[in-house]
DNA sequence: GTGTAAATGAGAATCATTCTTATCTTTAAG
DNA sequence: CTTAAAGATAAGAATGATTCTCATTTACAC
């Protein structure tokens, strides 16, 4: 995972017409710099970790931006809040297998099922913009500590 | 829809080790006779509506045994709260259109999408249990309306 | 009918998220 | 390099959904 440089965020930032404060190019450089889901409060206290002067308020805003401008993914893990991935130099969007025992997230891509989303909105005649498909249930690891 | 009676939604409860409280029965029989997917508010009101005395904190912890005991499901159409649809009597799972204009939701079922999230988990040693699996878009009224 | 474990009501508490407002930055223009 | 205006920010208050607390009530096995 390359590090970006904080000019080249700035330039992201400013491709999407967004004004590159110090606030919004941390934030997108940390999580362009993980594979994790980082929620809300996880990325307010990476920040501040990170010596940078950041409120909730502005972590909240600026994810909500980033989204918007489809630089972010917002994504529904049903633990009652959001998190957040990056979504630059990602070419394949990609689902979620979520293991209710650890809380591990492996994402994987079914075109075929791609396929199958857009063939019922087709028979629905509805026009599809996102989608969300999670799967919950136990990951193999979790079944090796404890079969049940 | 055949409205359940009392006695056989008494049975049901007890049949899933839940004390058969009035506020219960209510509940059950509220969203056994309706197809909407309320939300915990709109269940509250409707309970109230019907004369029952029952308070906001008996809805949600009845509406969360129901679903642990698989008789309701919740739903998450990313609102910023959960909806709730009956799943007694329902043979087949379902997934979700939900129209991002007018909030319409509509249900769908497509076999070779579930065989292809089995193959998924099967590829991932991956044990399931539960799948969401929402498209969000805009329906084919909203479009005639208003194209875009 | 009685006792007891379970369920409930009312409102307080919590938690994620959004709003408010006064104060800063960014950036385009001179 | 200043400057001004639009846009962003910090801090904390407000909101809204959901959960918790605890004293009281109810279901139901005996």
């Amino acid at each position: 995972m390359a590090t970006v440089s904080n000019q080249e965020l700035k330039q992201v930032l400013r491709e999407h017409e967004m004004k590159a404060t110090s606030q919004r190019i941390a934030l997108l450089k940390l999580l362009n710099n993980t594979s994790e889901h980082y929620d809300a409060e996880e990325i307010y206290i990476e920040l501040r970790k990170l010596q940078k002067t950041v409120s909730r308020a502005t972590v909240y805003r600026s994810l909500e931006t980033l989204v918007e401008q489809q630089l972010v993914s917002k994504l529904d893990f049903g633990e009652g809040r959001m998190r957040y991935e990056n979504r630059q130099e990602r070419d394949e969007h990609h689902d979620h297998l979520i293991c209710e025992r650890c809380g591990k997230v492996i994402e994987f891509f079914n075109l075929e099922m791609e396929a199958q989303q857009l063939a019922v909105c087709e028979k629905h005649d509805f026009l599809p913009s996102t989608h969300t498909m999670h799967i919950f249930g136990t990951c193999i690891e979790c079944r090796a500590t404890n079969p049940n």
